[in-house]
DNA sequence: TCTAATTAGTTTCATTTGTAACTAGTTGTT
DNA sequence: AACAACTAGTTACAAATGAAACTAATTAGA
């Protein structure tokens, strides 16, 4: 198995950190959903959230280019779980500040670090030198991906 | 907008590769989408088919990471619409050998060369050697990130 | 050679997803 | 001030998805 076969799609861009990206993802899927239950986008809502208390979802879409839904739905079940908690805003009667109940930090504070260590261990093979090239082309790429573009 | 935090998650490489990733995903499906009536799944099985003829299903699975049921379903609608066809193997009765339809060689050579396109822009902010560093640490990451794991 | 275990591929079904339509609040224009 | 245009966030619904069960063919073991 395994057979190597140097063709025009694998070496395709797109398709190239496409299947990385899905299956690195379900790697780490596995440390927050079989151990804390939650859904990737749970998890990532969690992870803005936790960063930048005070989030409104609007900023939480547009920071993790989810979608309008799938960031509403997140949050919906987040609170339910008392994982999340929603602060009315005062300048704006439309949205709501997000922040992490004790429950959610908690929750946090034990998936944050082994995330942490997964990515250390993925990116084991490679030197400070080319993790840091690496991230400064994910950058140029980013830029150069979503310049002028609304996806929600 | 496009405020530019700095936070651990956003320095977290599987969560910048997913956003990156999905955003890419996104645009080139565009093309594909809208002018050719494919899915994103259905496109990858002609484009994997489309390089190597005669690939079974499992070996479609393989290549492209993605699970038995999407390739199956894919499989189905491209033959129902006329652009794969499927050949019963003589060595194996379980499998057989897929092959794009005329009409599916036809497709495929006018989306690739777009999507080539497509790439090119998106890479146009990289120098030569740049793409191909970030290939190479493409490839270490992908070997590191699926060693021993089967996916489907 | 008969049976058990394995593999290829499909199908079922419950869940997840995304588009589009909606409600509610805000901003801009006159 | 009143109305239109816009933005935040939710919801409804049709379509896509994935886990698990299934069928059929192959391989391995006794």
């Amino acid at each position: 198995m395994n057979e190597k076969i140097k063709t025009r799609l694998s070496a395709f861009l797109p398709y190239r950190l496409s299947v990385l990206s899905n299956t690195i993802s379900k790697n780490i899927a596995a440390i927050y959903s079989t151990e804390f239950g939650l859904s990737m986008w749970q998890w990532r809502v969690m992870a803005v959230v936790g960063e930048s208390p005070g989030l409104t979802a609007t900023q939480v879409t547009n920071q993790t280019a989810m979608d309008k839904p799938a960031v509403s739905r997140a949050v919906a079940s987040l609170i339910e779980q008392g994982l999340l908690k929603r602060e009315a805003s005062q300048e704006d009667g439309r949205t709501s500040l997000l922040y992490l109940t004790r429950a959610g930090q908690n929750i946090y504070d034990r998936i944050f670090p082994r995330a942490l260590t997964h990515e250390t261990e993925l990116t084991s093979g490679l030197t400070r030198a080319e993790l840091e090239t690496f991230n400064a082309l994910l950058d140029k790429l980013a830029d150069k991906s979503s310049p002028k573009k609304k996806l929600w």
